[in-house]
DNA sequence: CGGTAAGCAGACAGATCGGTCTGTTGCATC
DNA sequence: GATGCAACAGACCGATCTGTCTGCTTACCG
C-alpha cells in the first residue's frame, strides 16, 4: 500500500526509521542524536515517526529490541553448527569477535543506551531482558557441559562477555575478545574437570 | 579569603562545585544533569562556575580527574598493607568490592561518562588515562609476581575488572566482584604455574 | 470513481540547555 | 578608609530539543 509508483519499491516508513535509528543511535549515542537527524536520514516526515512510534523513547526501545533479536538469530545460527556444549559456549565469543572486528563497532548498544537513559526508562528493561537471555543461554550450555555450578559458571561467562565488550570498544584491540575466550575455556575446564 | 565572617568556615566555590558535580553527575549521568542543577546543589552562583571552570565540559573533566585521583589513593593505600604481588592484585578487586557494596554505586564513572561524551571530547582522554593507569599497575604487579606474559595477564585482569564493574552495576549483585576475583586468581596461578 | 489510509512538508509551541552579562556584597589587605 | 578580589543573584540570549498540528499528495481497493 505504500509502494511508490515507480519501479523501485520503497520500504515502509517504519523500517526506514529503524534502519536510520540503528545507524545514528549506535554510532553517536541516543541522547546526542535528535529526532530531526533521524527523520532526515530516513527520508521520512516527522509526523510519520510519531504515527509509527509515538515518542522518541519508544523508537529507542524498538531500536534496542531489533538489536536484541538480531543477536539472538546470529548466535543461534552459530550454535547450530556446533556439536559439544563447550564448543557452543566458545562460539558465542567467536560471534562477538566477529562483531567487534567490524569498523562500525562501538561496544555494547545496550550498555551505552542504558548509561544515557533516565532511571525509570523502558530502555533499562530492554537492557535487562537482553542480559537475562544471555545468562540463561550460558547457564543451559554450562549445564549441558556438565559443569559443577552451572549458574555460577554462567555468571562468570557473562562477566567475561561484558568485560570483553568494554575492552574491545575503548581500546579497539582485537586481542580483548581472544583473552576473554581463553579465560572462558579456563573457567569451563576448571568447572568440568 | 573566601571565608564567611560567621564562625562556620565555608569551603570555596570550586570545592563545593566539584562535590555537587560528583554527586549529580555520577548518580544521573553527565548529560541528564544541567548546569542549573549543579549550581543549585552547590549553593553557588552560575557566574562562579564559569569563573572556576570555563565550561561544563571542563567541569565534567575535573569531576572525572577527581574520581581518578581518589581511586589511585584508595588503591595505593590498600596495596601498602599487602606483601606479595599476588595479594596486591587481589586487593585491587577487594577495593572494587568495597566500592560496589555502597548504596550509591552506579558502575564505572568513566565508562558512563564516556558513553555520553561527544567523539572528540576531553572526557575520553580522561577515561583513557584512568584505564591506562590501571593496566600499568596490573602489568607491574604481574611482572613482580613472575607471570610468564605479564602484559597479556594485565589485559586479562583489567578485562575482569571491567566486566565485574558492569555486572555489579546492572544486576546489583555482590557476587560479581567475587566471581571476578576468583577468575583473577585462576588466571594468575595459570600464568605463574 | 470515490473513500480510506499512509506518508509528506514544514511551521509552530513549549521547555531546557549552555553560556554571557550586569551589578552588588563582603572580606582582607594596604 | 580605599582598593581588590571572590563570590553573589538573576536576567537574558541563542540554540536545540521533543512533540503537535495543518494541509497536501499518493496509492490502493471496493
Amino acid at each position: 500500500m505504500i509502494r511508490k509508483s515507480s519501479s523501485q519499491a520503497r520500504r515502509p516508513a517504519r523500517e526506514r526509521l529503524l534502519a536510520a535509528a540503528d545507524e545514528l543511535f549506535y554510532e553517536e549515542g541516543v541522547n546526542l542524536v535528535g529526532i530531526d537527524r533521524v527523520i532526515e536520514r530516513a527520508g521520512v516526515a516527522k509526523a510519520s515517526l510519531y504515527d509509527c512510534f509515538g515518542s522518541k523513547e519508544e523508537l529507542i526501545r524498538s531500536y534496542l529490541q531489533q538489536r536484541h533479536e538480531a543477536r539472538q538469530i546470529r548466535v543461534r545460527e552459530r550454535l547450530a553448527v556446533c556439536v559439544t556444549p563447550k564448543e557452543k559456549i566458545l562460539a558465542i565469543f567467536d560471534s562477538m569477535a566477529e562483531s567487534a572486528a567490524r569498523a562500525d563497532f562501538r561496544g555494547c548498544a545496550f550498555a551505552r543506551a542504558s548509561a544515557e537513559a533516565r532511571p525509570g526508562s523502558s530502555v533499562k528493561a530492554m537492557c535487562d531482558e537482553s542480559r537475562a537471555w544471555l545468562l540463561g543461554l550460558f547457564a543451559d550450555l554450562a549445564r549441558q557441559a556438565g559443569a559443577r555450578a552451572p549458574d555460577r559458571v554462567a555468571q562468570q561467562l557473562r562477566l567475561l562477555y561484558d568485560g570483553a565488550l568494554v575492552s574491545a570498544h575503548v581500546d579497539h584491540s582485537n586481542s580483548a575478545v581472544a583473552n576473554a575466550r581463553a579465560m572462558a575455556e579456563l573457567v569451563l575446564d576448571q568447572a568440568i574437570r
